[in-house]
DNA sequence: TGTACATCAGTGAACGCGCGTTCACTGATGTAC
DNA sequence: TGTACATCAGTGAACGCGCGTTCACTGATGTAC
């Protein structure tokens, strides 16, 4: 072979992490093939030694975005604490700022939810393993959190951040990003220890 | 004049509601001009006797769209009623399940974001009028319920749809839907008469 | 150890296609006389 | 009232371009002997 071993699986990660930057910048259908391997220092006829389509790419990109997202949650405090640190730097005006670095769900949502069904499904598998790693965090004995219920928490900060990205108003979009965080630890604190005003 | 005074505009509201419907299925980079004047019953060529360019129509249409949400509120009881109404039939399968005639938000708003500032400013205005409908509806007298509040109660709304589009498992998509609406209406109800827990 | 060959990651031109946009043209109507 | 003309919404072919994909080729390396 022409390169080492380690070679092509580290071409394609390559591809596959230019590929992340570049749809959650300009959008899945919104970015080229040949764009995005000259973005991974290639050309584009190599794109097929790696990928049988470009909707193949799309599912790598996902699982590994969202396996990334996951890791994040490594440089955290395993508890409480680690979710609050993690939903205050998501409901950051830097996070709102760089959608190339920032969550593939805020930059790509309703992309993904136009995609096949065999796509979808691994876009599924990666969110879900997040939810239960923030319902784990908040209550380590039983009973768990509900999926639902981080699912719902996560909507929120997903929504937060794309209408902070469409708001012209600067200091608006700061205003809802603050009282984003408030509502979402409020949310996530009420699921663990249901309120005297639940039936719990 | 071929056509009597009245033919034109109504041709470009023609236009306009098929683009609608199109973009929020499609996505707008998804979306190809002759495709959406075949839904008028059209073609190609007429398009820029309407509109400058494709970016103008964008334009019109979430002007459109957002003036059409924001009429939606005339169906309903102007007090907290109405935003409950409102809020459930966001939140429903029905809506999750027809994106094409459904909130131009929540099918399109990671688009918007990447729009130039010109139309997001259109989409701005359009939205910050809708959030203070419901504002209106939840406290008639002062103090209004600040534009945050409201904007992170739908900020849920749109994660929301937008999530049960893109999870796979329906009955995980119900069950995100039906919190949903428990945590909007709580954290609307929350903004309006700030509970014991806050400093008001 | 030295030579001949097979491998295959990556190149870059080309494919057909649909994109946004332009343009010469059509033809039914309103207006002028 | 009847005829000649101007208007302009809509037609449909064409523009250059970038898309996703294919393919013949390159050339440095590992392997065979």
């Amino acid at each position: 072979m022409r390169y080492g071993k380690g070679h092509k699986q580290a071409t394609r990660e390559r591809i596959v992490e230019a590929a992340g930057r570049r749809f959650k910048r300009d959008g899945i259908d919104g970015s080229g093939l040949s764009a995005l391997m000259a973005d991974a220092g290639l050309t584009n006829g190599g794109f097929y030694k790696h990928f049988s389509s470009k909707e193949d790419l799309v599912a790598s990109v996902l699982a590994d975005q969202l396996r990334g997202q996951l890791k994040s949650f490594d440089d955290v405090p395993a508890d409480r604490r680690g979710v609050e640190r993690f939903v205050r730097h998501y409901l950051s005006p830097e996070h709102r700022d760089h959608r190339d670095h920032g969550c593939p769900s805020a930059a790509l949502l309703d992309e993904i939810g136009r995609l096949t069904e065999t796509t979808k499904e691994i876009y599924s598998d990666g969110l879900t393993a997040i939810m239960d790693a923030i319902a784990a965090r908040l209550s380590p004995g039983q009973p768990q959190v509900p999926r639902s219920a981080t699912l719902a928490a996560f909507a929120m900060m997903i929504g937060a951040i794309q209408l902070s990205r469409a708001l012209v108003d600067r200091e608006l979009g700061d205003e809802l990003l603050t009282r984003a965080v408030t509502d979402v630890l409020t949310l996530l604190d009420t699921a663990v220890e249901p309120g005297p005003g639940s039936g719990a």
